[in-house]
DNA sequence: AAGGGCCCCTGAAAGC
DNA sequence: TGCTTTCAGGGGCCCT
């Protein structure tokens, strides 16, 4: 489950072993990987093309070539792009066959002899050949041109952050999903960051107070940044451009602990599901309600606060 | 417009 | 023990 820190360590990966490379030919194994265009004319449009830099963009990686093409890929669930030395043929193969892992789908033969694979067992992801930036986004793409901002980035700020949740009565776990709201949380970084922000998933977005919605936005910033820096979270097949796994997995709080002691408070985190993802949480540190001391002379909210 | 549910898919794990 | 069912989830799509 590739989300923004995965999706940038893939493209830092790649970025040094992939620019100034060629591609001397694709092998198609399974067309139906490549989104759009068909098959022929992709192929036709990439090869001999140069890679010449790469960008991410929310969860969507985008390789620029040379011919002012860009590829699109999105690793959705258990995608990978990795390059790797094309290993010798094993005496028992047929001629020009490589051992190359299962559902290996598209092979980029490269000019320095290795290659770029796209490997992906639960065949939710793909390649898109798109034109140049500032052309008409190819079909199934649309996600990519209602994006939202990149949350470290300058324009993602908790005022930007306050004003896109006001009025929603969406739990802000599902709002913090939408890639239109913020790009690149998928359901790992979602959940730790509304932990770390100490806000409970089931809250209706709109009734953040403006004290939650800041720190809503440091932690979003926060949780992205430390996942980046270990490289990302690898529970079941993600792996970088070269390979490599990420370290994030032990460092996190939330996600995948259900039942395990919360660091702060030490009780069970919980798992719920919420707009059809499983949620985790604790209960003590994310309370719904309002926390108020029991009493009937509580301090009274002032008004306009609601 | 916003929100919720479904669907695509494979393999591991849980259930019977 | 072995078969069947459930679950994992990104995001497009559709319905209300």
């Amino acid at each position: 489950m590739p989300e923004l820190p995965e999706v940038e360590t893939v493209r830092r990966t790649l970025e040094r072993r992939l620019v100034g490379l060629a591609i001397e030919d694709v092998e198609p194994i399974h067309p139906q990987f490549i989104r759009y265009p068909g098959a022929d004319e992709f192929l036709a449009r990439v090869k001999g093309a140069q890679f010449t830099a790469l960008h991410r963009r929310g969860k969507y990686l985008l390789i620029d070539l040379s011919t002012g093409d860009r590829l699109v890929a999105h690793l959705r669930m258990t995608g990978r792009l990795v390059y790797s030395a094309a290993d010798p043929p094993r005496p028992t193969d047929t001629e020009g066959l490589v051992p190359r892992p299962k559902h290996t789908h598209l092979v980029f033969h490269l000019s320095d002899g290795a290659e770029l694979r796209y490997i992906d067992q639960r065949t939710f992801g793909g390649i898109t050949l798109a034109g140049p930036l500032g052309t008409p986004l190819p079909p199934g793409l649309a996600g990519l041109g209602a994006i939202g901002p990149e949350p470290l980035s300058p324009e993602f700020t908790a005022e930007r952050l306050r004003h896109a949740l006001r009025g929603r009565r969406a739990p802000i776990k599902a709002l913090l999903l939408d890639q239109r709201l913020v790009a690149g949380l998928g359901n790992i970084y979602a959940d730790e960051a509304l932990y770390r922000a100490r806000v409970h998933p089931e809250r209706e977005g709109g009734s953040l107070r403006p004290a939650e919605t800041d720190a809503l936005h440091q932690a979003i910033r926060a949780v992205l940044e430390t996942a980046i820096e270990v490289n990302g979270t690898t529970f079941y097949s993600y792996v970088d451009g070269e390979g490599n796994r990420g370290e994030m997995a032990t460092l996190l709080n939330v996600y995948a602990r259900e039942g395990e002691a919360c660091r702060e408070c030490g009780g069970p985190i919980e798992r719920t599901r919420l707009g059809g993802r499983s949620t985790h949480f604790c209960p003590v540190c994310q309370p719904k309600g309002r926390r108020r001391k029991a009493g009937r002379g509580a301090t009274r909210r002032k008004a306009g606060t609601v």
